[in-house]
DNA sequence: ATGTATGCAAAACATTTGCACCTGG
DNA sequence: CCAGGTGCAAATGTTTTGCATACAT
């Protein structure tokens, strides 16, 4: 039962927390802000304040639950962790996202920190560009 | 002259616009914020607003003078923009930035993008982890 | 002159926190 | 029952904006 992962994270089950979990698995955009959640669920008629998303997305991700992220908006989006690490392609258009993970890249960025003398503790990736989905709507070639 | 930089980008020369632009070339921390830059002035006698910081700051970064960092820490930091392409390790204990250009990761995140479908506009690289600088106060092995 | 820039204060956001009340174990 | 969780409203920190004044060209 997936409310084991609440619990293993050392928190009560909470009716909030396993909302907030249920839809975070269920949801089609992967990558939601707190305020993305919030609606969402009063789309649901689930009354949850949206001080209490924040709580319980911040304690998720201290958790390693989930994956908080800084795209460029001014605000954090929090994706399910499902173990398997990977970077991210941002339209600036759309604002579609998409993601990918590659050998090539994670091995060079251990070495590179390496090479500074840093131990790499976690890293970011963010490209950003247009992508050439036919219903982006700055689908004309810049 | 510097402010020919300025006046390139369409602004005109004026003092707060100048005093910025002084401080991002001399100041030693390559990566500041807006307040950081606000500071710095008022150390110098410089009375600029912050508002005009932040608007300043807005500018010369679609003028492509200075480029826009969203590390953690919820504020963005500026750095003046020398042409060469680069990203960054930042040490999460003490928060020194360094820079690094990986000829190999920048090729996988052009063809990534491709794959992917997308123009690559602009990438995002930051390397979190913790330095081994004697004086770094997060020296105690994790 | 005159269109821009600036400074200030207020507004707009995203996020956090204090506190009284509620709830899960 | 009781520690921990929640909702609300207020506080915080960052960035933006409106507007009267000041300045570069």
């Amino acid at each position: 039962m997936d409310n084991q992962e609440i619990r293993k994270a050392g928190l009560k089950v909470t009716l909030p927390r396993v909302k907030i979990l249920e839809l975070l698995e269920k949801s089609q955009q992967r990558h939601v802000s707190a305020e993305d959640v919030y609606r969402m669920l009063l789309d649901k008629d689930e009354e949850i304040g949206l001080a209490t998303v924040y709580r319980v997305l911040t304690q998720f991700e201290a958790a390693g639950l989930v994956t908080r992220h800084n795209f460029e908006g001014g605000h954090a989006v929090f994706e399910l962790d499902r173990g398997e690490h990977h970077d991210h392609i941002v339209c600036m258009t759309c604002g579609k996202v998409e993601e990918f993970m590659d050998a090539t890249i994670e091995k060079r960025q251990r070495e590179i920190a390496e090479e500074h003398g840093f131990e790499m503790d976690d890293h970011s990736l963010i490209i950003y560009g247009r992508c050439q989905d036919p219903k982006c709507p700055g689908r004309a070639k810049g």
